[in-house]
RNA sequence: GCCCGGAUGGUGAAAUCGGCAGACACAGCGGACUUAAAAUCCGCAGACCUUAAACGGUCGUGGGGGUUCAAGUCCCCCUCCGGGCACCA
């Protein structure tokens, strides 16, 4: 905008400034610590309601997909706080990570300097947005003390429970970080912070939660959660993976120690069709054959070093199938065949046994690798119909039966796995079994800016957890920050060396740090207590406030962050903290902002800045778009011609409601008319108006408890103001009285108080109303007064549409039949035709069917 | 390969239970106001055919089939786009 225009505008008082009107109603919120504050859990009245926003990393600046996500989670809480909620509503930092170390290296600047300004940068424009997060009680900032503290409570907690614990493990390595990956930080092959970098996999001793313990609840749970996405729900499951089968262990033929073999298969009903055995490379016994097999150590090691690097390249998939023949056998308990046992390239070490039973009749790879290496084929499975040029490799259908099978033979495939499963395990030789993706939760990372993980190592008492009062173990301040070496804290004497808490002899701190996602997996229980120092909250506090009843954010946590929430949950609830099972009854994802046809980022160069929108266009005209352009769960295209127009409507709304608040301001100051009295003797402009305001409410007041359709609840505003404006003439000549206009405009204001705060709230201040706008109660709508009275009725002949008729309200089947017939252009098509049949749809449409 | 979404004018979209397809906006075009522009206000606006214009007609929700008096919406098949899982035994 040209500066001349502006200075023009902020001149002229009619118009619509946000540059003066936001500023100045932020000023006031500002100083007002309570505005948003809850009422105390212990005395309030009114039914709780939790709504909730996923908590930013603190980068420095919103992005466009925060204004969205926090201009919906806004809306739902101011209009749960005008429907008379006691309203939970707060805002905080996930300010661990390693932005904040790159940044250290970058510019010098510690971590800590840097994540705090940071925060202040971004908590400045969450206040210019006019968000409504209580900053006074609930801020929660995770990379501070009084909060990290709490995260190595819970590590305590957990380590004696056994649900921490440390192992040897295969880790995913990110060379740039360097530094240990969660299996979810891993994309395609590839670090989640760095697009170009192939993750290597590494031994390591780490720390674990043992979410495996809790994984049938977790897969089990998701079933109830029906408040959440079924996308989500899907995504969950299939991350966990759940796969009902059966071990069994096959001897090693010849082989006087009793060596064996169990494979993981969930298809035990076709063992009688099992010709080999095909073990991972990586498979301990292979280890143990190989150290003395020249021959087969040097293949053995190839196929390892293919699966890695398959692996690392995410191309697992696509390595071409290839076995070793180990030369042994192993005896199948079932038929007491001898089956040789192979090594194969394909099989994975770290899934199920890793070791399958091969049955290429009846399983697509079996039957390929089979077909390479000329191993029998042998059919076991047949449909329930008997037929000779059956193709293989044929896959069980539910009325499947089996066939050769021993005392098996002719049973149903379901029912074969269940008794053959009980068979294997009264026999001893097997059981049935679930195996699962999901692995246990690696939390150890190798770098400064995290939790430190609250253990020490002593070289007489071995593992010692810091004890509780020595809590919290604080993250030393001066630290050069390198991206070698392991853990920069090793490089720190005064933190690394301390005194052995049990034995007070030499002992050496834990200098790895905890994974972030511990910090996010119970942010939202400390906001209800966020400034207890003696506990991480208040149990009672947390079971008045959970579990959250709106969850908010992006669908790129759908795996990661609501998993280990979910958890974390769960495993509390066990420490007796809290009552819920589950951590939010519903969630709702919203959908990514697009800004040419991609999704908004640095290297695309196509973002568009929230601080520049609401500089031009202000705050509510920056949210109010966000929440126009698309309905919130969908993709939403960024167009800025579209902010502009939103600027336009609240231009017109600004410019009406002004007209008439001096006068409407005087008028409240009196006594004020209501119901019948209201509707006396009021003309039709009147009673149009009414009807108009009384559907829009309606429409709002449903959108807002269903489908969350906020563009359609802006363009019905939209429909209102529109309605307004055509009767302008007719409010100023009087034929709309000041009763009406007062109530027309002061119920407008409280529509828009969830989506355009700033405004609504002035203009709510220009009627001569008192208080926040968003305290007043969301109007009702009257459904009488939203009746139509005169209905149009769409006719089709033939289910063509002819033309529409309009009726009473209310017409009687039998009259608006009639009214269809007698309009000319239906008469005209029907003339010299039968009439077959008639279809009246009430109130919606009527159709005549002729010939 | 399996499992979820999605595809509607020039653009973002609407149509909530099978009942007037395109609400509400954006961009566009025409007009009013203005010396002029901006802002504002009013009007037009799916495509095609017909017409001087209007009236009128035909087609139209990714493609093909089906159910129905009636389909963007339900069923079957297919194409493309997005997301998740994947030699997972």
């Amino acid at each position: 905008m040209p500066e001349e225009t502006q200075n023009r505008a902020a001149e002229d008082p009619i118009r619509y400034n946000p540059t003066e009107i936001e500023p100045r109603w932020q000023a006031q919120w500002d100083a007002d610590a309570s505005l948003y504050a809850a009422e105390d859990e212990a005395t309030s009245k009114k039914p709780k309601y939790y709504v909730l926003e996923m908590l930013p990393y603190p980068s420095g600046k919103l992005h466009m997909g925060h204004v969205r996500n926090y201009s919906i989670g806004d809306a739902l809480a101011r209009y749960q706080w005008m429907r008379g909620y006691n309203v939970l509503h707060p805002m905080g930092w996930d300010s661990f990570g390693l932005p904040a170390e790159n940044a250290a290296i970058k510019n010098n600047i510690p971590p800590r300097e840097w994540t705090l300004s940071n925060i202040a940068e971004m908590r400045t424009q969450m206040r210019r947005m006019g968000l409504s997060y209580d900053w006074a009680q609930r801020e929660v900032t995770t990379c501070l003390p009084d909060y990290y503290k709490w995260n190595q409570w819970f590590f305590l907690r957990m380590y004696e429970k056994g649900l921490a614990y440390r192992k040897q493990s295969k880790v995913n390595w990110c060379p740039q970080c360097a530094t240990v990956l969660a299996n979810e930080q891993v994309v395609g092959g590839y670090c989640w912070r760095h697009d170009d970098q192939l993750v290597e996999q590494r031994d390591l001793e780490q720390w674990f939660f043992r979410i495996t313990d809790y994984v049938d609840e977790l897969l089990d749970g998701i079933d109830k959660l029906d408040g959440w996405p079924d996308k989500v729900r899907t995504m969950q499951r299939n991350w966990i993976g759940r796969s009902e089968g059966a071990e069994i262990t096959f001897k090693v033929k010849d082989c006087t120690d009793g060596m064996a073999i169990t494979v993981f298969t969930t298809r035990i009903d076709t063992i009688f069709g099992a010709t080999s055995i095909q073990l991972a490379p990586e498979h301990p016994i292979v280890k143990h054959w190989a150290s003395f097999d020249d021959t087969l150590r040097p293949q053995v090691e190839e196929m390892v070093a293919q699966q890695k690097a398959a692996k690392e390249a995410d191309a697992f998939g696509n390595i071409e199938k290839h076995g070793v023949p180990t030369g042994r056998e192993a005896i199948n308990p079932f038929t007491g065949e001898a089956l040789p046992i192979w090594v194969a390239n394909y099989i994975l070490a770290d899934y199920g046994t890793g070791a399958i039973m091969s049955v290429p009749a009846h399983d697509e790879r079996d039957y390929e690798f089979a077909g390479k290496y000329n191993l029998p084929i042998k059919r076991v499975i047949a449909p329930n119909v008997d037929t000779d040029d059956l193709a293989l490799p044929y896959v069980a259908e539910e009325e499947s039966v089996l066939i050769d099978s021993g005392e098996w033979t002719g049973e149903a495939v379901l029912e074969a796995q269940e008794k053959m499963a009980a068979h294997a395990e009264a026999k001893g030789f097997g059981k049935a079994k679930t195996t699962f993706r999901l692995k246990d939760w690696g939390v150890s990372r190798q770098r400064y800016w995290g939790t430190p993980i609250p253990m020490i190592y002593c070289d007489g008492c071995g593992i010692v957890p810091v004890p509780d009062e020595q809590l919290p173990v604080l993250l030393p301040e001066k630290i050069e920050i390198t991206q070698t070496n392991g853990s920069p804290l090793s490089q720190v004497p005064e933190f690394l060396n301390v005194t052995c808490p049990k034995c007070g002899g030499k002992g050496r701190r834990e200098t790895d740090t905890m994974d972030t996602f511990v910090d996010s997996s119970w942010y939202f229980y400390r906001y209800t207590d966020a400034k207890n120092a003696n506990a991480p909250f208040d149990s009672a506090k947390a079971n008045y406030w959970f579990p959250i009843d709106q969850y908010i954010g992006g669908v790129e946590h759908a795996i990661l962050h609501l998993i280990y929430s979910r958890y974390w949950t769960k495993v509390m609830r066990d420490l007796g903290l809290i009552k819920n099972d589950e951590p939010a009854t519903r969630l709702f994802t919203q959908g990514m902002v697009i800004k040419n046809g991609a999704k908004m980022s640095k290297s695309k160069g196509n973002i568009v800045s929230p601080d520049d929108m609401i500089a031009k266009y202000g705050s509510d005209a920056t949210r109010m778009y966000a929440l126009f352009a698309a309905p919130p769960d969908k993709d939403l295209e960024w167009q800025e011609e579209g902010v502009a127009g939103i600027s336009r409507f609240l231009a017109r709304v600004y410019r009406l409601t002004t007209k008439y608040a001096p006068e409407i301001a005087a008028h409240f100051a009196e006594e004020k008319k209501t119901g019948e009295a209201l509707l006396a003797g009021l003309s039709t402009e009147g009673m149009n108006l009414l009807r108009k305001l009384h559907q829009t409410v309606a429409k709002i007041t449903q959108d807002f408890s269903g489908r969350w359709h906020f563009n359609t609840c802006i363009a019905s505003i939209m429909i209102l103001v529109n309605e307004i404006a055509a009767n302008e003439q007719a409010m100023d000549n009087g034929l709309v009285p000041i009763d009406t206009r007062a109530e027309v405009f002061r119920t407008l204001t409280l529509l828009l108080a969830p989506f355009a705060p700033f405004l609504a709230q002035e203009l709510w201040a220009q009627m001569g109303q008192t208080g926040q706008v968003f305290r007043a109660s969301w109007p009702i709508a009257d459904e009488e007064l939203a009746k139509e009275d005169e209905i149009e009725i769409p006719v089709q002949v033939n289910g063509k549409l002819v033309n529409v008729v309009r009726v009473a309200a209310g017409s009687e089947e039998e009259m608006i039949k009639a009214a269809a017939h007698e309009d000319e252009k239906v008469a005209a098509r029907i003339a010299g035709k039968t009439v077959v049949k008639q279809i009246y749809v009430p109130g919606k449409l009527v159709n005549i069917v002729v010939k």
